[in-house]
Formats: C-alpha cells, structure tokens, sequence
DNA sequence: AAGAGAATCAACCGCAGACGA
DNA sequence: GTCGTCTGCGGTTGATTCTCT
C-alpha cells in the first residue's frame, strides 16, 4: 500500500494545539461540519496535517465529551468490554458516551492496569497471575472464567459478524443459549446487532434501550440500569 | 524551596481497511 | 484485479503536572 505521508509537508505545526488553532478549528467545523480531514486545514487556515487535526476535534474540541473523572460504573464497564473485547479502544469507547478511545486507552494503562495487578489479576487475559501458565489462544478466547474470575463473563467467542446460518438457521441457540427467540436478521451491510448489555450481565427489568452504534457493528445500551 | 522520580495525558507514528479510479 | 488515497485505530512517546523527600 503505498502511501504518501500525510504530515511531511513543510511548514506544518507539530505538538500541542493553541487557543487560536482550536478556535479556527472549532470554528471551521461549526461552520461546515466533520469530514475531508485531508483538505480541512488548508480550509480552515491550519498549519496543520487533516490527521492531527481530527486527532483534536476528537479527543479535545467535539462538544459532546464528558471530561472529568470516570466514574465507578464506568470503571467497572471498561474491565468488562476489556475483558470481552481486548485492546478494541474505539469499541469501547463507543459504549461510553462523552468518553474517546485515547481517553479510555490512557485510563486503562494508568489506572486500571495498575488495579487489576493489584488485585492479582493479568490485565490482558483477566485471570489470575499466579497460575504459572498462560492460557491458550483458544482457552483465553473461548472458556468462560467464572470459576476464577468472579462474575466476570469472559465469554470470547462472541464474533462481530456472524455465520450466515446465525440467522434465521436452526442454530442461534447454539451461540445464544439464553435467548427465547431467534435474533433479528442482519441489517445490511453491516451484520447483526449484538446487545452487550445482555450479554455482559447488564440485566434488569427495564427494557433495553440499546441504539445502534456509528460503527453499526454491533449495538449497546448507554445508561443501563443493571449492575 | 528545590530537585527527583512518578504519574498523567495530549499528540504523534505507522499500519491496515475501505473505497474509488 | 491493481493501485493510490483517505480515514481510523492502536501503540508509543514526550511534555507537563504532581508527589515525595
């Protein structure tokens, strides 16, 4: 894939943003909206390469971003989609609103990392340190922890996109053993819908309230009430 | 008060996937 | 099918801030 690099021009500014930059690049978005980060600098009068630019819309400028300190409840979820997803950063940061995958990422490697080997537990697999072995591929991806891991559902076998057969065939019990009817067929082109906050144990009496993501993958619920 | 080390977080880099020509 | 471009992602870096001595 050749490609050509996007920051070599010269002339472009590198490091941290200035109150100007951000005011033009707030501006500039306010005005015509996201989109074509390639030729909105030159737009915008930025002395700066598209990527860095939505770099800081994203993780800084976009309005909608929470700030602040996380919460336990995010605390808890961010272990819990780790635990099911890995290092998938912009998934989880989609299932926390007003929260970015650099924000999260930062706060994983921080804080919760840190936490969890406290608590004697690997912060990749989300077992126990002191087994002496490391699970397998498929034992850290498909087995179920909750005879060590507490109540955390380390079911991994969860795929983004299902078998065709999922859906409407004779086997979505198979992969949802739990579920009292056959899941929904696949909204193209993206298939299907995966409700984490069932399958995390985000269970109430509440009806779910789960919204499709941007990234249409998969879909879950924002404000859950379970625990 | 000052220096050292630790912690935090914004930003950069390189890569891969999507998409259009 | 191939190539080039753009976007988005995850890993990493380095500047800044905080805490301790």
């Amino acid at each position: 894939m050749g490609r050509s690099p996007c920051c070599e021009q010269p002339h472009t500014n590198k490091g941290a943003w200035t109150r100007e930059e951000d005011d033009r690049l707030v501006a500039y978005i306010q005005a015509h909206g996201e989109g074509c980060w390639r030729s909105l600098p030159k737009a915008a009068g930025l002395l700066r390469c598209g990527k860095s630019c939505r770099l800081r819309w994203m993780n800084y400028l976009r309005p909608d971003l929470k700030r602040g300190n996380f919460t336990e409840e995010e605390d808890e979820l961010i272990v819990k989609l780790h635990a099911l997803l890995g290092n998938k950063w912009s998934v989880i940061a989609a299932r926390l609103p007003g929260r970015t995958d650099n924000e999260i990422k930062n706060y994983w490697n921080t804080h919760i990392k840190r936490k969890l080997v406290g608590q004697g537990l690997d912060p990749q697999t989300h077992r126990p340190l002191l087994t002496g072995r490391r699970p397998s591929y498929e034992e850290a991806a498909g087995k179920s922890s909750t005879d060590e891991g507490g109540d955390l559902d380390l079911d991994l076998t969860i795929s983004l996109r299902l078998p065709a057969s999922a859906n409407g065939g004779s086997n979505w019990r198979a992969i949802w053993p739990e579920m009292a009817t056959p899941p929904p067929p696949p909204a193209p082109p993206c298939a299907p819908t995966i409700c984490f906050c069932y399958h995390l144990g985000f269970r109430s009496d509440q009806p779910c309230s789960c919204r499709a993501s941007s990234s249409g993958h998969f879909h879950g619920c924002y404000g859950f009430t379970g625990s």
